[in-house]
DNA sequence: GCATTGTGGTTGATAGTGTCAACTAAATAC
DNA sequence: GTATTTAGTTGACACTATCAACCACAATGC
């Protein structure tokens, strides 16, 4: 019984938060979407990085990514250049716009953060994510 | 920075226990998604519960509840009373086949759930569980 | 070299998730 | 008894996700 309890707050915390992804992008007026979001942290964080790259990191099919990508270039909000090493592939990265968009978003997320993690303290929340990061590990390579 | 971190795995968690979910109602040849389990697994935990309980609950759109709903009910798997107390909603209940059903579901809940949690001891999970729900509370509520 | 096979990425089609707005019917407020 | 609110439905649409077919280049094996 107790691992629906679990399931159902995972899900409605899962929720939750792209729900406030969704309401700061409006209010910033971003004509993109809590995903677009995602893919940008994982660029500025991994860049120099590939399409695969983001694939791989959020286990999504690369359809998805490449149209998250083509949203994002079309703003203006990350850039790419050839690859190098495999011209079949270029190299991904936030441009100065994206960066001054994710300061913003950065801002957002440490409200969204601090309003989740109020009345925790700092032990339970890097215990929470310590065994979060763990959960997910299990499930991914499993 | 840790922000990240915590919202990366819980996405990813959160992520991974749908694809779950997803696969093994394929692999039982259930006309269904996902969240249409979610849904019956609100109602058997709360019936006689209405529409509009499982609107709260899951804080989504009550028109996305009534579709879904409509695919429950034309699958057989939960059947509705007037309701005695207020004639424009009804009274859900999950029907005999889907109580069979949702046994099988929650066979493969376990297994899902023994995967994602291995390696994680009782009370790592219980402290885990608590802070989810606070979190969650913490969101919805604020 | 060159054919085979594998990989990075794009495009089309389609299923699933989520929300808004307009509406009906019944309940509640006054 | 009219006015307002609430439960639920329907239409329209955006977002999330996957599959299959495809192209271009890379890697392998001969």
């Amino acid at each position: 019984m107790s691992e629906q309890a679990l399931l159902g707050s995972l899900f409605r915390l899962a929720h939750s938060l792209k729900k406030q992804t969704h309401q700061y992008i409006e209010e910033m007026d971003l004509s993109i979407a809590p995903m677009h979001v995602r893919v940008m942290k994982i660029i500025q964080h991994r860049a120099p990085c590939t399409a695969n790259d983001v694939v791989q990191y959020l286990s999504r099919d690369k359809a998805q990514v490449t149209r998250l990508l083509k949203t994002l270039l079309e703003e203006d909000l990350i850039k790419r250049i050839p690859n190098p090493n495999d011209k079949r592939s270029q190299l991904l990265s936030v441009t100065s716009m994206g960066e001054a968009i994710m300061e913003q978003i950065e801002d957002s997320d440490r409200i969204t953060f601090a309003t989740m993690t109020r009345n925790l303290s700092e032990q339970e929340i890097a215990e929470f994510q310590r065994v979060a990061t763990i959960m997910a590990q299990n499930l991914t390579k499993q």
